[in-house]
RNA sequence: GGGCCUGUAACUCAGUGGUAGAGUAUCUGCCUUUUAAGCAGAGAGUCGAUGGUUCAAAUCCAUCCAGGCUCACCA
């Protein structure tokens, strides 16, 4: 009682005495025969044959009265009353019942039958302990009203529910949804690309030189080779490389890790899923993730719209396309077509937007585009035709050297997917990723770095290619109807405690 | 990093300068059809941490720690 730690020693003095009476707390095998659901769907005829069953799980409630008591039982198919009676059970059983916490794991044999107030639950013959609870479980008192679950003193504390994630999903059992909903999607993004001739590959997590995206990267070291190893931030450069292999379609689902800041919408280490198609541009990479992500709609919501807090998105195809420089012009009557810095740039002073010391005329007119389109965009929108400058690894737009062929999707004001056609010129490439070099030098610590090895495959010769990046925890974000990052990913990172 | 908010018992929360509270959980007793079981009683706290103001601090001030929202950053 008093602080936790006697409490705990209560439950171990309990365990003692289970001990004592001979009987293993923590006994090795269990016998069930029926699961929970199952005694549920066939309610009817169990009561009728008072069907003899074995159900296993968790003791979560009871409610004992002098010779006989009720307890509730969870296995994960549902929950269901126990039934305990002295005379039933006998005395010895009975001992080993009132020795019984909330939280044990329990085995209970017994008949169905119906209680005097009508519910269904099984009538213990003998109850065996399955594990003994050694902690208090945080008590979580629920009735249903009006077809609806009220609950008392809920776990709802946010930073608890991430550090005892375990707990959160015992307590809260519609938090498993989302989690089941996430493997769904993941099943789908899979079956989908198995089903149109992607090869699922796996590629180094631990790399020498990191690439394909710009951001930080963790860093960590190799004992035996004394190297250091950067943690991938992207895939996308070990893809390429299986493309001018001559696999022509590839994709890898899997962590990223990012060495950057943390918010509702960025975990350090994320799932990216990431293809690459060869004889194809960003054009059919737009067909595919409309096309994808509207299956994905069906399949988890079952149908082309889906409610998203309390706006309804429709992923009837097609989607809006529409270029960036286009957008800014709706939106802000500002053209930026012409690419001139001083225009562009005085602008930007005039609306207040920061300016970066070494960015240019393409740099700015994203930025105008983060501030004044990116939140307006809620339904499904491919932005399409992005500066060169911002785009280093994406093949130049015939007709228009300052742009290149790239697109991001944006749902609900986040962006969701980027794409491109790839550059497959080395020359090119070699020029852009030295311009790259060039920004780190002047201090951009993002800027990509210059991959030799890289380079080299692509003068073996890459054939032309499209390329496309996925969010998944942000999919999971928007078919669970979740503002937070943290909310799709079961142990999402923290500051250790202290 | 800035702004706003939060941190009190295992859980959910009251308590705005004067002896730390409630419900649930726990423990004891009663109870042979309960279900947020009930009744009676008991125990349970470094009031996030440290320092300061004060006769007196959960309460006021400062700093720090952790979290949330938001802005910035991170395309």
């Amino acid at each position: 009682m008093q602080p936790e730690s006697q409490v705990i020693g209560l439950k171990k003095q309990k365990l003692q005495k289970i001990i004592d009476l001979g009987i293993n707390p923590f006994p090795n095998r269990s016998k069930r025969t029926h699961k929970i659901n199952i005694l549920r769907e066939n309610q009817d005829e169990f009561v009728k044959q008072k069907q003899k069953v074995t159900i296993c799980g968790r003791l979560d409630a009871m409610r004992r009265q002098g010779r006989i008591g009720f307890g509730n039982v969870s296995d994960d198919s549902g929950r269901i009353q126990i039934f305990v009676k002295k005379d039933v059970v006998g005395e010895e059983n009975y001992e080993i019942f009132k020795l019984l916490d909330l939280g044990d794991f329990v085995q209970i044999e017994g008949e169905c039958f119906v209680t005097q107030k009508g519910e269904y639950s099984v009538k213990a013959h003998k109850i065996t302990i399955l594990s003994k609870n050694l902690r208090p479980i945080p008590t979580v008192k629920e009735k249903i009203v009006d077809g609806k679950i009220k609950r008392w003193d809920e776990f709802s504390d946010i930073e608890l529910r991430y550090r005892k994630r375990y707990l959160d999903l015992l307590l809260n059992p519609e938090i498993k949804k989302t989690f089941e909903i996430r493997a769904k999607i993941i099943n789908e993004v899979r079956n989908y690309l198995d089903n149109k001739g992607f090869l699922e590959v796996d590629t180094p997590v631990l790399q020498t030189l990191y690439g394909g995206a710009n951001a930080r990267p963790f860093i960590t070291h190799h004992n035996t080779l004394d190297t250091s190893f950067y943690l991938r931030i992207a895939t996308e450069l070990y893809l390429k490389r299986l493309i001018v292999a001559g696999i022509e379609k590839v994709y890898e689902m899997g962590k990223d890790f990012r060495n950057e800041g943390m918010d509702r919408t960025h975990n350090p280490e994320f799932t990216m899923m990431e293809l690459y198609q060869a004889f194809a541009d960003y054009f059919d990479m737009m067909d595919l993730t409309e096309d994808l992500i509207y299956e994905i709609s069906k399949k988890i919501s079952g149908s082309e719209n889906i409610i998203y807090q309390e706006q309804e998105i429709s992923f009837k195809k097609p989607w809006k396309r529409a270029s960036m420089i286009d957008l800014i012009l709706e939106e802000t009557g500002f053209d930026a077509s012409d690419f001139d810095y001083e225009k562009i740039k005085k602008f930007c002073k005039k609306n207040e937007i920061e300016i970066e010391p070494n960015a240019g005329a393409g740099k700015l007119i994203e930025e105008l585009f983060e501030v004044f389109v990116e939140p307006k965009l809620f339904q499904p929108t491919f932005v399409i035709d992005y500066p060169k400058e911002v785009s280093p690894l994406a093949k130049t737009k015939p007709g228009n050297p300052n742009l290149v062929e790239r697109f991001e999707l944006f749902i609900a004001g986040n962006e969701f997917a980027n794409a491109f056609t790839e550059l497959n010129d080395p020359i090119d490439q070699r020029k852009r990723l030295e311009a790259q070099a060039k920004l780190r030098e002047l201090g951009d610590l993002e800027a990509n770095v210059v991959d030799e090895d890289f380079l080299e495959a692509l003068e073996y010769g890459m054939p032309p290619t499209g390329g496309l990046g996925v969010g998944i925890d942000r999919l999971v974000m928007l078919f669970t109807n979740n503002t937070s990052i943290k909310e799709v990913i079961l142990f999402p990172q923290m500051r250790p405690e202290i």
